[in-house]
DNA sequence: GCGCTCATCTTGCCAGTGTCAAGATTATTT
DNA sequence: AAATAATCTTGACACTGGCAAGATGAGCGC
C-alpha cells in the first residue's frame, strides 16, 4: 500500500491483482512479467523472492482464480436453494456466468498449460471446486449411475456438458447462441443445459 | 524437397509439418518460430513471405488441423455406417479420440487464441467440421428441438457434452475415467455420452 | 538504544524471442 | 537475353524471462 517505502510490504498480493487485470486485457498469452512490474511501481526483478518464475506467478493466479470460481458456485447454491430453484441448473448457470464474466481467467484455469497444476495449493482450489460441484449434481440426481472402475456416470455426464458449453461459448463457437440477446442467451443455455441430449 | 537449392520449392508445407512436430513435443506455449526454422534448414526470418507473422502460422496449422478433424470424423463415420453403429456415438467417440490422438493440436484449434478465427480459410475449415457434427446428431435424432431465435437445442446439448468431455480428458481432469486401462476407459467414455444427464 | 540476521527489492547483465529493412539469389515472364 | 517478381538471408531492433550481486530495511535478541 505504502509505495513511498522500499519494502512494498504485500507484494505478492499486489503482484496478483495487477497481473489479473493485466490478463483480463489483454489475454494470457501476452503476458509481460515486465509490464506487471511495472503497473506495480516495482521493478521487474521483484516476482522472484514471492514466485519463484514466470510459472510460479501464473500458479497463484490460476489457484486464485478457483478460489473465486468455488465462492462464486457457493453464491449461487446458498442463494437459490432458498427459492427452491433446481439445484443442478443454478450450479450449471453459475459456473457458465463465472466463465463469462472472467475469460481470460477462466481460459487460465482451464486450457492453459502455463501454470504447474501439480502444485498443492492449486490441485487442492481445483479438486475442492469440482467435488462441490459433483455434489451438487447428487443433490439432485439421487441416483448415481456406476460405470466401468466405478466412474460416476450421471455426474461425469452433467460436468461435461456445463464445461463444454461454458468453453465453446467462450472461444467463440456457437454463434446462434451468442447472436441472441441477454435474455434470450439465458434462456437457450436453461434449455440447452436442461435437455439430455443423446 | 531438394536441400541444396537456394529456393526451398514447398516451404510452406515443410514449415507447417515441422511446427505441427513441435507443437507435439513441447506444447503450443513455447513454440520458437526460430527454433522451427533451424529443423526446416532454413534462416530465422524465411516465415514472412509465407505467413507473414507468427499468427499467419499459428492460423494455418489449425486450419490444417480441422481439415484433419474433418477427415478423421468422416471417416469413422463411413467406416461404422455400413455396420449399423449408433451414428451419433460413433461422432462423439472420434470426436474425443481426435483430441486425445493430438492433444496439442487439438488445444491449439479450441483453447489457444493465438490463430486468426476470422481469417476465412480458417473459419471455412472449422465451420465445415462444426456443420457435419451436428448433421450427424440429426441423423440419430431426427427431432430438432428449437429453442429462443431458433437454437437447435440437442444438437447444441450433445456437442457441449461432447467436446467438454474431450477437454476435461485433455487436460487431466476427470481423474476416475484417466485411471482406468484403455478398454475400460473408452467403455465409460460410451456410457457418459449415451447418459444423458441433466 | 545497538547490532545482527535475513527477507525483500534493485540494478545490470545474459541468451533468446519475433519483427522489420535491405540485400542476395533464383524463377518466371516478356 | 533482359526485366520483373518471388523467395530466402543477413543484420539489426526492442522486447522478453531469468540470474547474480548488491542495496535496503524489517525483525529480533540483547
Amino acid at each position: 500500500m505504502d509505495a513511498s517505502t522500499y519494502h512494498h510490504g504485500n507484494l505478492r498480493s499486489a503482484l496478483l491483482e495487477h497481473a489479473a487485470a493485466e490478463i483480463e486485457e489483454s489475454g494470457v498469452e501476452k503476458l509481460s512479467l515486465r509490464q506487471v512490474a511495472k503497473r506495480a511501481g516495482v521493478s521487474h526483478a521483484a516476482f522472484a523472492h514471492h514466485f519463484g518464475s514466470a510459472q510460479g506467478l501464473l500458479t497463484g493466479l490460476a489457484a486464485e482464480g478457483f478460489t473465486m470460481f468455488g465462492k462464486a458456485l457457493s453464491d449461487a447454491r446458498n442463494h437459490d436453494y432458498s427459492q427452491g430453484t433446481d439445484l443442478l441448473e443454478t450450479s450449471g448457470l453459475a459456473y457458465i456466468q463465472f466463465a463469462l464474466d472472467y475469460p481470460q481467467l477462466f481460459s487460465l484455469m482451464f486450457s492453459s498449460k502455463l501454470p504447474d497444476f501439480s502444485d498443492p495449493t492449486l490441485d487442492g482450489a481445483s479438486m475442492k471446486v469440482f467435488q462441490a460441484f459433483i455434489a451438487d449434481v447428487h443433490g439432485r440426481n439421487v441416483l448415481e449411475v456406476d460405470g466401468p472402475g466405478g466412474v460416476d456416470i450421471v455426474a461425469m455426464a452433467n460436468w461435461a456438458k456445463v464445461h463444454g458449453l461454458a468453453t465453446l461459448l467462450l472461444t467463440g463457437r456457437m454463434r446462434s447462441v451468442l447472436s441472441l440477446d441477454a435474455t434470450q442467451q439465458t434462456g437457450a443455455i436453461r434449455q440447452i443445459l436442461a435437455n439430455g441430449g443423446s
